[in-house]
DNA sequence: GGTGAGCCACAACTGATCGTTGTGTACGTA
DNA sequence: TACGTACACAACGATCAGTTGTGGCTCACC
């Protein structure tokens, strides 16, 4: 089985007649014959009755064609998702199972028609940068550390997601029953983030926010996952860690894990799309359009922000 | 691009290597080297930068892999809807929008890992049946109008839905605000249902159900579609229809039509399914279990059937 | 820094495959 | 009966895919 006897089996179920088909294809009916003969072999199974008339479609054939144009319809995509020139949108988030990769995933429901493709680069900011200056991807979702005039002339950034963030504890932990958590509440409570390499944005983060409310914030410890490091908070009458208000997790089974919101200030994590300025993708504009809208709906509360964010966007926030 | 290729792709993405790939798929690696080169320029992108160790997807390559691997999977589902011996169930009904196929649906959602073929072989009982002996369809939903010994050895039948009516009226007509209607109460109604050719399964029920009650039944008059036919039932304030209780519409839009259940007795057409006794499928017997279990559940209500059914299958219907 | 192992690309060759032209056969119709 | 239409079979040429043989590159190890 190959495309070109996909495509020429549903132009014969299509035209009716091999002849007419062999137009359509601008190939002999000779080679029309042969290609549905050698689908038929391959198959083993007759596709069409031959008449004087020309070709009607057999039962195999009938239930065939359906499955028939899904490979062509398929085959379309999976071109259109690599050629230069007319791809999908492309755009590189951190991990498939935070805040970005979520809010992706919303806008592909709320706009089904816009093909998007969405990649895990395993890139820091810079790397991320680069990828979208080259073209290799059109957009990615990072925060920015540094100051709009250090980025290369066509790159633009604009912050679209503010992460809040839950603490995660077992049901025997003190914060167990509580409503919600402030930073300064937390002081009191061992956080363990195992896994966190340092030097990393979320690193710096989260060592800025420690040192800004007093916190204690652990990273030592063997990685084993995250549903062992879920599993484990769940059984501690001690730990506690941070996660992403949006994160989906690989929930352990059968554990009673409680999310308890963080406020007052609400720490967030401040996540910014960064594409091209000169990048002419039609749905781009569209995603960004769904960003800004997003991020006007959400409600304006009293939030804490690294000061490297403070530093370069405090006058994009006072917009709301 | 050709399946060969696509299929290469996705086994150096999965080995990581040229090499193993080709040890995979039984071939030298200098052809895995071409498969791969001919694809990319196929594609006119580059899937894998090649290292010493190895090679390593590109972005390109990370975007088209899932395509790749979904293509596969179409191919092989293609392949198997038609391969002799192994390949999906296949069912045949009147129409996609009746009870039979509605009941399919509700079939394959609640036993999504069966698959399941759909077909319409716009053929009456016998020919149908035929297909069913010959092997061409696996089983075929219909009216048995005959009783069982008329039918040749291998074919089984099974009374598997009571297919219950709705009589379809506009805002203006004297029923349109009824609950419930009997058959009597129909008398007094004219009811239209053009395009039922003489001769048919269907005729012969409607013919013998307006003779039960004092019916009329009108089957004059144009064929314009589905569609015109209940708009023009909207607008009127005489015309009636009949259909059955599980039918799916091409709604007219912004039409006001009400659907008045048929009750005391409820007329129903029952359907049978045909397959043969020997047909060994897995899924035919899985199926069967379905429609049972569906059946009983189903509420026992006073009913008519024509007399072909009754004399056939009064002693089935005992059972409940 | 040299050397060898591992991995991929290029070149030449061969057999298979695909599409073409030419022809035959079956069916329906004038 | 003759003719037109529609598909199948045969022979031929060009192209393509896969094989063997070889070379270049990178990395690891001495």
């Amino acid at each position: 089985m190959d495309f070109d006897a996909v495509r020429t089996f549903v132009a014969v179920a299509d035209a009716g007649q091999f002849q007419d088909a062999a137009a359509v294809l601008s190939i002999t009916q000779q080679a029309v014959s042969k290609r549905i003969a050698g689908l038929e072999k391959d198959l083993e199974v007759r596709l069409f009755t031959r008449t004087a008339r020309g070709a009607q479609l057999t039962v195999d054939g009938q239930v065939f064609l359906p499955h028939a144009r899904e490979l062509l319809r398929v085959q379309a995509r999976a071109d259109a998702s690599v050629r230069p020139g007319r791809r999908a949108l492309r755009v590189d988030v951190h991990s498939r199972r935070i805040a970005s990769a979520v809010l992706l995933q919303d806008f592909h429901r709320t706009h089904p028609r816009i093909e998007l493709d969405v990649v895990t680069l395993d890139a820091d900011v810079h790397a991320a940068t680069a990828a979208v200056e080259a073209g290799t991807i059109d957009a990615t979702f990072h925060a920015v550390t540094v100051p709009a005039r250090q980025l290369s002339g066509a790159i633009r950034t604009a912050r679209v997601i503010d992460e809040h963030h839950e603490v995660l504890v077992g049901p025997r932990h003190a914060l167990a029953n509580a409503r919600a958590v402030t930073p300064a509440q937390l002081a009191e409570h061992r956080i363990w983030m195992p896994g966190m390499a340092a030097g990393t944005e979320w690193a710096d983060y989260y060592d800025e926010l420690a040192a800004a409310f007093g916190l204690t914030i652990d990273r030592v410890g063997p990685v084993f996952g995250n549903e062992a490091l879920l599993a484990e908070i769940a059984d501690s009458a001690e730990l506690a860690t941070l996660a992403g208000e949006r994160t989906r997790y690989l929930w352990p089974d059968s554990y009673d894990l409680r999310r308890i919101p963080v406020r007052d200030p609400a720490p967030v994590y401040p996540l910014s799309l960064i594409w091209r300025d000169d990048n002419p993708h039609p749905a781009l504009s569209k995603l960004r359009g769904y960003l800004d809208s997003r991020r006007a709906e959400a409600p304006v509360t009293e939030v804490w922000t690294p000061t490297w964010e403070s530093r370069s966007a405090s006058a994009a926030r006072a917009r709301h």
